[in-house]
DNA sequence: ACCATATATATGGATAGGCATATATTGTGC
DNA sequence: GCACAATATATGCCTATCCATATATATGGT
């Protein structure tokens, strides 16, 4: 659990995780095979990551079918809601953040097209 | 230099640099030998992170005789000094920050009977 | 010479990442 | 309904690498 400010830094000092949470910051919910093609990396190490963000309390997950959706927490102390939103805010004119957003769009454009449905039953 | 969101993270993701810049959010500046004996850990230790933090630009330093002394840069960009601002107060009330801060006055208080004048010189 | 500070080197510990594998859910053919 | 395959996700295990720390040494000022 994130309980000090230290512990927040140690999460945000990766930078896979934070282009995770960069993505999530601005969608609803994602799944580890969106993350996982839009950053290109491994299956195993989003997983990892995810795990490590969920332990921190930063993310929840949820199942749906096949799909496990992370997604940021609303519920989040006031100063990490506030680190957090500089972080994200500070990351978007720079790479490969803002080649993660661009590739995110492509995907969640064919999602939209293709699965909306099940993807919004909450 | 401190460019990236995620550099400053890493920098951050130290207890002992944070540990320092706490104290130095508070003073105007503070010598290495005060560090080290406020916060109760070897010299080499202390100057290696504030190497770290000097050379992510967090901090500046200058020398004044036998004493080097640092104090945090007010120039940093908007983002960095935001979130300077919430880990420092986010530390305020836990351990080990609080009680570095009650060493710190003691002291302070020496300093000012003793070396004010010399420490005053800018 | 002495003090404060910095740096070089070695070492232990944490951590990220790859690979293989395990688990879970869904779908398919019988 | 059941065995099986396919897909998505998680996890053990191993390795490499980074990083913090300790020890020893050097530098620089008085």
């Amino acid at each position: 659990m994130l309980t000090q400010p230290i512990d927040l830094f140690r999460i945000l000092g990766d930078e896979t995780r934070l282009r995770c949470l960069a993505l999530l910051a601005g969608q609803r919910e994602l799944c580890v095979c969106e993350l996982t093609h839009v950053l290109g990396v491994s299956q195993p190490k989003i997983s990892r990551h995810l795990a490590a963000l969920r332990e921190s309390g930063l993310v929840s997950d949820r199942r749906l079918g096949i799909w496990v959706y992370y997604r940021l927490r609303r519920d989040l102390p006031g100063w990490v809601q506030r680190i957090l939103e500089e972080a994200v805010t500070g990351t978007r004119t720079l790479l490969p953040y803002q080649n993660d957003r661009a590739a995110l769009k492509g995907i969640t454009r064919r999602r939209s097209a293709v699965g909306a449905r099940q993807a919004d039953l909450v």
